[in-house]
DNA sequence: TTTATAAGTGAATGAACATTCATTTAACTT
DNA sequence: AAGTTAAATGAATGTTCATTCACTTATAAA
């Protein structure tokens, strides 16, 4: 990516307003259609440009995909992410960790369903990004909330499953119920907050 | 469903089998290609009939989408539910649930793969199947729980997030490992019943 | 201004698609 | 045994699909 900024070229540049078409449009067909829903002419149609061109960002329909979830993957963990630090306690970085996220989702609903969606697919089972950086921060932060006292020593599915688990259902409900209503996506900090305070309490040795 | 069983008829008499077949293979084309990788005509091969064949059973590929779909979703809701008695305690009753729910996943991974690939995707939307007695089920038992002091007021959503979400997502995490290392899936009992226990202190007033 | 290079294109191609249809087959009634 | 009904079929149909290709256009170096 971004090639033409790294390396001086004698080439034409490439139009990046282009490639962003293909990739917001491709999210919104996928999200709104389903896998099947998306054909290489109807997105370039919607894109506004010719089937070829999607050829020239990628190799073919399998590597779009995949690309696709790769840059949503990363924008959505780092996001998550953002203002993080993993000295401070378990409960203030799992609420600074859920706003972060749900201020992701909220402001990118069709990227995180793509996100979900792809998640959920067959298609997950290929090598996909590392997440090196966010592991690591991960670790050293339950790390110190075990010191601490806050936190009991269990697998890391478990701490998962807890954590993040219930957040992600919560979502889920708020998005099913948004897609059927049409209205705004919203879940209030009053609701979160409760639900976070019976998360910490559960994972208190 | 099985008219040939409740009315008397004239007819030739559907051959069971061959519903069954097209069933189940298409729950495994579509947990390992996705609804992208089911065709009507792979779908008639894997199941040894004519594509027509299908047709007759099925008013379309979306109506079989569907079928499929209420199949596995009443199969799985009625399995939950197996030997439940909505007066037992909070930690008993979710314990009986979680053993059931996993129970059905382990012996029907197809139909469970298959179950949640459809609740993810936006095929959802359309209206399904009502889950009358499930849900009276349900509010009884939270009902009886609140009752006794076991758990707290909260928003059936956060209920559902706390006390099966966690779960959910553990077995997700157990159904993509398996997956990656085509192993058995296994979640020990004692896993489970240590989710639980943090599950239910949450949950506790 | 010329030249080189890659971006970008519309039309074309053969394969795969969902669905239909004319026909055959099996079961039950009379 | 004859008649009726619907199950079951393989081949056919028209459409949509992913991908390619010969070609044009825009950029920057020379």
């Amino acid at each position: 990516m971004n090639i033409h900024l790294t390396l001086p070229s004698e080439m034409r540049i490439r139009d990046e307003h282009k490639e962003e078409a293909i990739r917001e449009k491709a999210y919104e067909i996928i999200v709104k259609k389903g896998f099947e829903g998306l054909s290489m002419q109807k997105l370039a149609k919607a894109a506004g440009v010719s089937p070829a061109t999607i050829y020239i960002y990628y190799k073919n329909r399998e590597d779009l995909l995949h690309s696709l979830f790769n840059h949503a993957q990363k924008e959505f963990a780092f996001f998550a992410l953002r203002n993080f630090d993993p000295s401070v306690s378990l409960e203030e970085g799992l609420w600074l960790q859920w706003k972060n996220r749900l201020a992701f989702i909220s402001d990118n609903p069709i990227i995180y369903q793509f996100f979900e969606l792809f998640r959920n697919s067959p298609l997950i089972n290929h090598k996909n990004v590392s997440m090196k950086e966010f592991k690591e921060n991960m670790v050293l932060f339950v790390k110190n909330a075990i010191q601490r006292g806050e936190l009991a020593r269990m697998e890391p599915e478990i701490f998962w499953s807890i954590a993040y688990g219930s957040f992600y259902s919560l979502v889920k409900f708020h998005l099913q119920e948004k897609k059927m209503m049409t209205e705004n996506f919203k879940i209030t900090d009053a609701k979160m907050k409760q639900t976070l305070h019976m998360v910490v309490k559960a994972l208190k040795p």
